[in-house]
DNA sequence: GCTAATCGGAACAAGATGGTCCGATTAGCT
DNA sequence: AGCTAATCGGACCATCTTGTTCCGATTAGC
C-alpha cells in the first residue's frame, strides 16, 4: 500500500518542472540538483515520462525536457501511471488480467473495483499546478541534497 | 500502487472466515481449502492477523481461530495494516518517519496527507460484512484452486 | 503422563525494484 | 560539410522486499 520510490520521486521531479515557466528546457542534471534525485534515476524517470507523453524531449547539444502540456492538466494519476503503469489495487481490477480462477462467483471483486475508482479519483483530483503553490516562504532553497535517500530505516 | 498479493488473499480469507458463523472455529488448514490459498502462506497470514488482534487464537488439539470483532466492525483497511503496516503511500506520511530532507519546505507533502487520508477513508469504508453479500446465486461453490496465482503475467 | 494436532516464528528462495552504465542520436561549432 | 560535444534512450546488474517453505513451541484430549 506504499508507491513505489520512482514515483515519490517523478512527482518532486514533475513538481519542480512546473515550477519553471512552460518554455525553458531543462535536462535531466538540472532537476536531479535541484529535487536531489540521484541523477541516473532522474535520467530514467525522464525516459519513462517522455514515453509516456508527460514530456517533450529535444535531443543533441542544448536539447533537454519541457511538459508536454500545463500544470493544471496533469494529475498525480498520470506522473504514477507514467511510471509504473495502470492504477490497479488487485490483479483482478486490470483490464485483460484474467487469471483468477474464483473471478465468477467472487465477492471481493465488486468491491476492488469501486475501492480502485476511489483510489484514482483522490490521485487524478491534484494537478502540477496545485503542488506549485508555496504555503510558506520560500525562505529555504530546495536544492537540498538527499531527499528520501532510502526507504530503509534510517531512524538511528 | 498495488497491495500486496499477501493482502489480497488475507482479504478473501478473512472474507471466508465472515461467512461462517461466529461461533465456529476454523483453522488455517480450512481456510486454506475454501480460498486456493497456500497453506504455509495461510498459516503465516493467520499469525499475523491474530497477533494483530483481528482473530483469536486457540492452540492445541482442536483449536482454531475466530473473529475477535463482527464482520461489520472490520474493514479492508483494518486487514490490510494487519498484514502490511500502517498505509502510507510515501515515506513522509508516515508518524515517527523523518528522514526527509526538504521535509520542512516542502510543497507535496500536505497533499500527499489529503491523498492519504482519501485512500484510507476509501478502505475504511469497506467491512467485511459488506463482502460476504452474494451477488449472483450460489451456483458455482468457491473452493476453487489456484487463484491469482501470480502476479506474474500470465497472460498466455 | 503421553500423544497428536495446532499455532508461532525463523530461515530460504524468488521476483520486483532501484541504481548504474554505455551506446545512439542530434544540434552547434569550426 | 565534417567534427565535436552534449543529451536522450535503453540494456545490465546489485539490492531489497516479498512470498514461500519449513521446523520448533505450545496445548487440549486420551
Amino acid at each position: 500500500m506504499r508507491l513505489s520510490s520512482l514515483s515519490d520521486y517523478a512527482v518532486v521531479m514533475m513538481s519542480a518542472a512546473a515550477r519553471h515557466c512552460g518554455g525553458v528546457r531543462l535536462n535531466a542534471t538540472l532537476l536531479a540538483e535541484e529535487t536531489g534525485v540521484p541523477l541516473p534515476t532522474a535520467q530514467k524517470l525522464v525516459s519513462r515520462l517522455s514515453s509516456a507523453g508527460l514530456l517533450e524531449s529535444t535531443r543533441g547539444t542544448g536539447g533537454g525536457f519541457r511538459l508536454s502540456r500545463p500544470p493544471a492538466a496533469i494529475s498525480l494519476a498520470d506522473v504514477i501511471e507514467a511510471v509504473e503503469g495502470p492504477i490497479a489495487l488487485t490483479a483482478c481490477v486490470e483490464e485483460s488480467r484474467h487469471d483468477c480462477a474464483i473471478e465468477g462467483s467472487c465477492r471481493v471483486r465488486p468491491h476492488w473495483t469501486v475501492v480502485n475508482t476511489a483510489v484514482r479519483g483522490a490521485l487524478a483530483g491534484v494537478s502540477l499546478a496545485q503542488l506549485s503553490v508555496e504555503p510558506v516562504s520560500q525562505s529555504a532553497p530546495h536544492n537540498a541534497i538527499s531527499r528520501a535517500p532510502a526507504l530503509a530505516g534510517a531512524q538511528e
